[in-house]
DNA sequence: TTGTAGGCGTTATCAC
DNA sequence: GTGATAACGCCTACAA
C-alpha cells in the first residue's frame, strides 16, 4: 500500500526536473531530447507510473468524464443509448457516468449537482424533470449539454428528439391500412412529453381517417420498472375488454406494456393477432421473442447513443461547425402481431 | 460563461480567510463562531457556490466514486445488479462509473487503468478476463475489490458469488422430479466459470438419476447481445431436434436463450410443455412475460447489488468488521413451461 | 475562534 | 532543451 509513484519521482531518478517529466509523459509538442525522452519513458514504464488525473484536470481545468442521466437502466431503450454513448466516448478516450433518476425529479436534480462538483464538462440527458432552472444555470456556466428523447427548451442546449408524434401516427395508420377502425390507444400516464407526442399521432391518424378515438390511460405513478409496465398493460386491457364495443387493435405506448396487452388477451383465450392485433412502440429486442413476434415502431436506441456522445465530443473540443438539432424518424417493424380486420379477412 | 466561485472568493465577501470558509463549507467540527458560520453559509448560497471535488479529492486523496465492471448493461441480469449498486451508493453520497466490458478482456483491462488513473478507490467486478494480475496489482496498491458472479481467487479481494453449480442441480431435479428422464443442456460457450458451473450441477443431478447427460454448447463466440442469444437457443434447438432420440425437457443456460428454445420448438409445431418442457435460468422479469411464463432458476440479481455496494463501503471506510465472502443460493421460480413427462400424464 | 502557509500531482510560463 | 516556480481549489497542521 506504498504511495503511488509521482513525475517528481522519476524526475528524481532521472536526474531532471518535473517539467521535463510532465512534457514527455503528458506527449506535448514541447521539445525534449530523444535520449531523455527515451529514458524518461523506461523509467516510467519500469516503475507502473499511473499518472494522477486529478491534478491534471485541477490544473487544466478539464476533464475526461461525461455525464449520463436517463430515467432507467433497466429499460432496454435506455441501456441500448448508454451502449451507444459508451462505445463513441471510449473512441475519444472519454468515460461514462451513469446516472438513474428513476423517474424522480429530487433525484435528478441531485445528479445533476454531483456532477457539476465533480467538474464535468458534458452531459447527456433525457430529462423527467419539469423545472429545467438548474439545468440552464449549468449550460451558462459551460456545461455542454445534449438533450436525448425528452426535449429540453433552452438556449445552447442541442436536441436529439424522436419523432414520438410521428412515430404514433404510423402505428395507427398501419393498424387502419389493415381495416381495423375500433382502434384503442392504452397508455401509462402521459406526464413526459414523448408519451404525449405518440397519443396526438394517434389522435391524428383517427380524426384523418374519422374514427372514434379510444384512450385508456393509467392512473398509477410510473416507476420505471419493467414488470410494472407490464402490469399496467394487463391492468388497462381488461378494462377495455369489458367496455360493450371491444377494440379489434390495441396499440400500446411501449413495447413492455404491449406485452402485458398480449398476456391479457392469451389468457383471456382471445387470439393475438386472429381475433385482435396489437401494436407496440420502441422496437426492444424481446419483441421478437414473444409470441406472436410483437409488430412495433422501432426507434434507433443504440444509434441515437451514438450521435449523441459525437455531438457532445464535437462540442467539447470547441468545434465550430455547424450548429444542428436532429429529429430522428421512427421506422415501422412488422412482424407477426397485426393482421386484418375480421372483415377483410 | 464567468470562473466558478471558489471557497477565497467567499472568504473575500466575508471578510475572513479561507480556511474558516473552508471549515464551515466541508462540515468540519472545528469550532467556528455561529455568526461567521451562518454569514458564510449565507453568501456561499447566494452566490451558488459548488464546491470543486477535484481541489478535495487531490488534497485528501479519497474520492466518492466508485468503478464498476460489467459483461454488459443490455443484458437484464446486470442492469438489475447496477440498480442495487446505485442505490446504496447514493447513499452514501457516493457515485458510480460503469464500464461494459463488452466480453472483451482488453477492453477490461483497459477500464481498470482508467479507474486507477481516476483515482478511484472501490471497484465492483464481475471479470471475463482470465488475466487477473493487474487486478491484484491493483489490489497490493490499495484499491478495495468486490468481485460478483464471476470468482477471482486472490488475497484481498471479496467475493459475492452466486452459487451456479447448484442452481444447475436445482433445476435438473425439478425437471427430474416432474418424471423427465432425457433432459438435454443448452449453453453457450462455456468459457467462464459460472457456464461451466451450471453445467457440473446439470451432470451432479444426471448421474446420480443415473440417466444420461445431452449437452449442447455453442461454437460460436460469445457476443453479449440478448438478439444473439436468442438465435443461439433457436439454432442449439434444431440440432437437438435432429437427433434419432429428441429431449422430453430442455435446460438453457440463461433465460434469452430458453426463449430461443421456445420460439424454435412453438415454431415447428412443438408445444411447450405439453410436448417439451423448458427451464431457464437467471430469472429476468422478461421470463414471466412470453408464453408460456417460463420456469427458471432465480438469481437475487438486484440484491447482489446491494450487498457487494455495502460490503464495499465498510471497506472503503475502513471497516474492520468480520472479513466474509458471500455465496448467494439459487430458488426455483416455478412458472408454466414445465409439466410432467409424458409417461406421467 | 481565526489566520498562515504548505502541499496534494499536474501543467504552464518564464527564464536560462 | 531544460529548470524553477507558480498556479489549479481545497484541506490541515500549526501558530496566533
Amino acid at each position: 500500500m506504498k504511495k503511488p509513484i509521482t513525475i517528481h519521482d522519476i524526475a528524481k531518478i532521472a536526474g531532471v526536473s518535473s517539467a521535463t517529466v510532465s512534457r514527455v509523459l503528458s506527449n506535448s509538442t514541447y521539445p525534449v531530447s530523444a535520449a531523455m525522452k527515451e529514458k524518461i519513458q523506461r523509467i516510467a514504464k519500469d516503475s507502473n507510473y499511473i499518472p494522477n488525473l486529478l491534478g491534471k484536470q485541477l490544473k487544466t481545468n478539464s476533464s475526461m468524464t461525461i455525464g449520463v442521466i436517463i430515467p432507467s437502466i433497466s429499460n432496454p431503450f435506455y441501456s441500448s443509448v448508454i451502449l451507444g454513448i459508451e462505445g463513441i466516448a471510449r473512441q475519444h478516450n472519454f468515460h461514462v457516468i451513469v446516472c438513474n433518476s428513476l423517474h424522480d425529479a429530487a433525484l435528478e436534480e441531485e445528479y445533476l449537482k454531483t456532477i457539476v462538483e465533480n467538474q464535468v464538462k458534458g452531459l447527456i440527458i433525457s430529462s423527467i424533470s419539469t423545472d429545467k432552472r438548474l439545468l440552464k444555470q449549468m449550460v451558462d456556466t459551460g456545461m455542454k449539454v445534449i438533450a436525448i428523447d425528452q426535449k429540453v427548451e433552452g438556449e445552447g442546449i442541442r436536441q436529439i428528439e424522436f419523432d414520438y408524434r410521428k412515430g404514433g401516427y404510423l402505428a395507427t395508420r398501419h393498424l387502419q391500412g389493415k381495416g381495423h377502425k375500433r382502434i384503442a390507444y392504452v397508455t401509462s400516464q402521459m406526464d413526459r412529453p414523448s408519451r404525449r407526442s405518440i397519443y396526438r399521432g394517434y389522435l391524428k391518424a383517427t380524426e384523418e381517417a374519422g374514427l372514434e378515438p379510444v384512450m385508456v390511460e393509467s392512473a398509477e405513478e410510473d416507476v420505471y420498472n419493467s414488470a410494472y409496465e407490464f402490469d399496467i398493460g394487463k391492468k388497462l386491457t381488461s378494462q377495455l375488454l369489458s367496455s360493450n364495443d371491444p377494440p379489434s387493435a390495441i396499440f400500446a405506448c411501449n413495447d413492455v406494456m404491449a406485452f402485458g396487452v398480449i398476456n391479457e388477451l392469451t389468457e383471456r383465450g382471445i387470439q393475438v393477432p386472429q381475433d385482435i392485433s396489437v401494436i407496440g412502440f420502441d422496437g426492444i429486442e424481446y419483441g421478437q421473442m414473444i409470441q406472436p413476434p410483437l409488430t412495433t415502431v422501432k426507434q434507433p436506441d443504440y444509434e441515437m447513443g451514438k450521435m449523441a456522445c459525437n455531438m457532445l465530443m464535437d462540442m467539447l473540443k470547441g468545434g465550430d461547425g455547424p450548429v444542428f438539432d436532429i429529429m430522428l424518424q421512427p421506422k415501422l417493424l412488422e412482424r407477426s402481431s397485426v393482421t386484418n380486420a375480421k372483415e377483410l379477412l
